[in-house]
DNA sequence: TGGCTCCCTAACCGTTTCCTTAGCAGGGTC
DNA sequence: GACCCTGCTAAGGAAACGGTTAGGGAGCCA
């Protein structure tokens, strides 16, 4: 019995399925499966069986996931114990959504490690419903994006969803457009798209583009330029666009049932089970200088801190 | 960081010596002390340091030490949640001192496991410093002994510890001998007396018995012959001399200060961490079924369920 | 100083872990 | 029945874990 087989088989619990567990950890799929196997032999209780409905629990698996749980996040909590006892920089793991991780995060970061000055911060993009299973199992410390079950989400900011496209799209013009007209656009759309409980995604499914209409794209940034160059239709946030939109690039569409509010939220374990710094980072982003920076948001790529994200889950 | 490496980790710092920790472990010391390394090196910390004291904690491995060993103790936790899941059999480690390893324990638990149907038990010898560590990172579910502090202790039975010798012995007929006078003969102890902390232990440290003076045995029933043969005297407990008294094989000698009276204890983790069959247990050892067996302990080695003692570390 | 105890390191070795790719098996869905 | 999705197994290889024996070095004590 080991961690590693540990955490695989609450990833597995959690997420219902091994091949999610799998991507969450970075691994391939048989590599999950065989730590599921070794666990099975050695306490000899299959744990997990497979159902129609994913991977369910067996009653030993039930007792288990529990006590597994402790143990994974005992495990964080030593990591961060010796950390913390020898002044080594505190470790800040977010993940958020792509668009978030792409234009809001890095800024945000930035500012606040302008701060205090020991914190060594990351920032990867995660599917939805992957965000509480990464903070309940100490993957993550942060989650910004979607409102999240199961932990503490507290809004974060206030947004609006458009749909835009280029300058020469047929229905520039238009004064009311029913999500039907659409039907035959081609929509571009970035990993937040593609995640069904994203705002976007739940955009999507409400006007019922079909998923043969949709193109992915591996950033928010690469969806704009595609609208631009007049590839189709986009949703995305209207401050994103704001200047594009103002220097003629693209064009805001007045599809009825937009723009849609949306609300970010920041999502982390409940109070007792915080590290210090993710107390400070709440406090932080509750700040005018925290909200400013949100507002300010306005589509550029911030040099600096974004890194390629590593785990996202694309719905194909 | 593995489970096996937090374990030898927790080990030493409880027992301050990575030679005591190898012998609980039944492992060369180098083991544990390179499992010890490499935590050192996975988590860049001394953890535990050398002092002319012991092994002690550093900063770092003060906090840790918590952590590790409620993981540990999950560890246990999860195993026991399986094999009960599955209905497989419960597991009663019992630690004792030698003498009720030797005599006691085993129709006890004989006694006991004819009750409950599916019982697997386990009988092994430990040291008294030993046996709260022993319990508290659950390697053994009861310890058998003298009373021990860390833990939740009972009195078990009480006993009178004498000193014996063979038929022969120059001071047989004595009316009143002092511990002087038994300096120069030859101690038979068995591996109780050999721990300093038992019961016997304190009463040659009270006699001021010399260690050369000191033969160590590798069981109670050895030195009860090598005694009946002349080789030296023994201090022992009355009852599991009396046939052999009766019969003329040993005597008691009147050295002041004995009969010493002693009390054995049941210790175990406090109620809330118990596994239920250890609360049976509890339960089962005041009945009066329990204490006749006890009293009924005449030092015949009861065949049955008596294993060679693994976990002994000597005095020597 | 010499000897002793205790911990650490070195060198070595077998087993397990952990990951990969490739392919099989069983349950839905069309 | 033919697919497709998902999980499992097989095979193989690099790394680690976990153990051993042998020996070095620091501290304590006579």
């Amino acid at each position: 019995m080991t961690l590693t087989q540990l955490e695989a088989f609450v990833l597995v619990a959690r997420l219902g399925s091994v091949k999610e567990a799998a991507a969450v950890l970075g691994v391939s799929e048989p590599a999950v499966s065989s730590a599921l196997a070794a666990l099975r032999q050695h306490l000899g209780d299959p744990l997990l069986v497979r159902t129609s409905q994913g991977m369910e629990l067996s009653p030993g698996g039930q007792r288990l996931v529990g006590i597994a749980s402790q143990m994974v996040n005992l495990a964080a909590d030593a990591d961060a114990a010796i950390r913390r006892a020898n002044g080594a920089p505190d470790l800040l793991r977010v993940v958020a959504t792509s668009t978030i991780a792409e234009f809001v995060a890095p800024p945000l970061l930035d500012a606040f490690t302008g701060r205090s000055a020991a914190l060594q911060t990351s920032i990867n993009v995660a599917a939805s419903n992957q965000m509480p299973v990464l903070l309940q199992d100490r993957l993550a410390d942060v989650a910004l994006g979607p409102r999240l079950s199961g932990v503490d989400s507290v809004p974060l900011a206030r947004h609006k969803l458009v749909v835009v496209a280029g300058p020469h799209h047929p229905l520039r013009s238009a004064v009311r457009i029913a999500p039907e007209s659409l039907a035959r656009s081609h929509w571009l759309i970035d990993p937040v798209g593609a995640d069904p409980h994203s705002d976007v995604g739940r955009l999507l499914v409400r006007l019922r583009v079909p998923e043969r209409r949709m193109r992915v794209f591996s950033s928010t940034a690469a969806v704009r330029s595609a609208a631009a160059e007049g590839h189709g239709v986009a949703a995305t946030l209207g401050r994103l666009v704001a200047a594009d939109v103002a220097e003629g690039r693209l064009v805001v569409l007045p599809v009825v049932g937009t723009p849609v509010d949306i609300l970010w939220y920041v999502s982390t374990l409940e109070a007792s089970r915080r590290t210090p710094v993710v107390g400070q980072l709440l406090r932080f982003l509750s700040t005018p200088d925290a909200m400013h920076i949100m507002h300010r948001t306005d589509g550029s790529i911030p040099a600096s801190r974004f890194r390629p994200p590593v785990h996202v889950t694309l719905w194909s």
